[in-house]
DNA sequence: TCCATTTCTTATTCTAGGTTAATGCTTTTG
DNA sequence: CAAAAGCATTAACCTAGAATAAGAAATGGA
């Protein structure tokens, strides 16, 4: 209905550089976004799951600074960045918040408080993806991932 | 004009934990928004120049995470957060992509790196805050920001 | 204007997390 | 279904930036 799209796992939505003219809403399935570094890393800047509105944020006729693809089969309906939302305002506001939480994590915590904090703010994500992809939405290395998530598991 | 209100530097607009019931418009001066972490360290999370939206990021109702102060001698306008202030979706958008790029940044970025990207984007704020606050909302000790100046002033 | 408080800098030491590399496990895919 | 590719874990070592300390300069309040 209304425009929806199915998309295969695997499958990009947007590339870094393109214009980017769409926002994606994902009504089954995840999406992710994110960039490649100038040293080549890849860094997650959000998974979007089934509800969420998955998008770069530049400006529209911009060129995009990141990659959005499929992490699983997925629904979603692309939306037109031009089309003003208007009633999205609560949701823009809220995704504000969701980033200054982030934010203010990346400077004041520590490797493993980010991850438990991502256990109890998405526990349903570590079943739909794999560590390596949560080390690179963390900000570390998947081997740091691995050493903290042996600490935790020997500390209980 | 229209319930603009003057704060002299070092006053305060919010502090954390209060309820968050306002957004801060800067007609003129600066504000800063900043944490202070389970360790006692200050983070600035934002600074409002004139044109700017100052704002804690929490829903309406919420208790705010964040104090906000004025940095300089401002005029301020506050503006209810259940004002629905329909209009500023582009103004919100854009902020979307700002926080987007700062956490980019943090996940990828030297702290060489970030600190020259923010001379590049925010030239004249140098001017008008301390190396200290600097550092802050880079993410780093004021210690290592010295040092970083002086690489780079002996490297050229 | 003067004193006390911050700020900035420099130097030394320490540490969280990165890098590299090796070994078994899963997935994919032909 | 077997080979290849990618994933997770462990371990040894390295490094960017933190912590600590201490002196010099700037700032601001009385």
């Amino acid at each position: 209905m209304e425009n929806s799209k199915e998309v295969k796992r695997g499958e990009f939505l947007q590339r870094s550089g393109e214009l980017s003219t769409s926002v994606f809403y994902v009504k089954k399935g995840l999406l992710r976004s994110y960039t490649i570094d100038s040293r080549g890393k890849e860094h997650i800047f959000m998974f979007g799951s089934e509800g969420w509105l998955v998008a770069d944020n530049v400006a529209q006729g911009e060129k995009g600074e990141l990659f959005i693809d499929a992490l699983e089969d997925s629904i979603i309906i692309p939306i037109s960045k031009n089309d003003p939302p208007k009633s999205d305002t609560q949701k823009l506001i809220k995704r504000i918040g969701v980033l200054q939480k982030r934010i203010i994590m990346l400077m004041s915590s520590t490797a493993k408080e980010r991850y438990e904090f991502f256990l109890e703010t998405y526990p349903e994500l570590p079943n739909r993806v794999t560590q390596r992809m949560i080390a690179s939405y963390l900000g570390i290395t998947p081997e740091s991932l691995s050493k903290i998530r042996g600490e935790i598991a020997r500390s209980k």
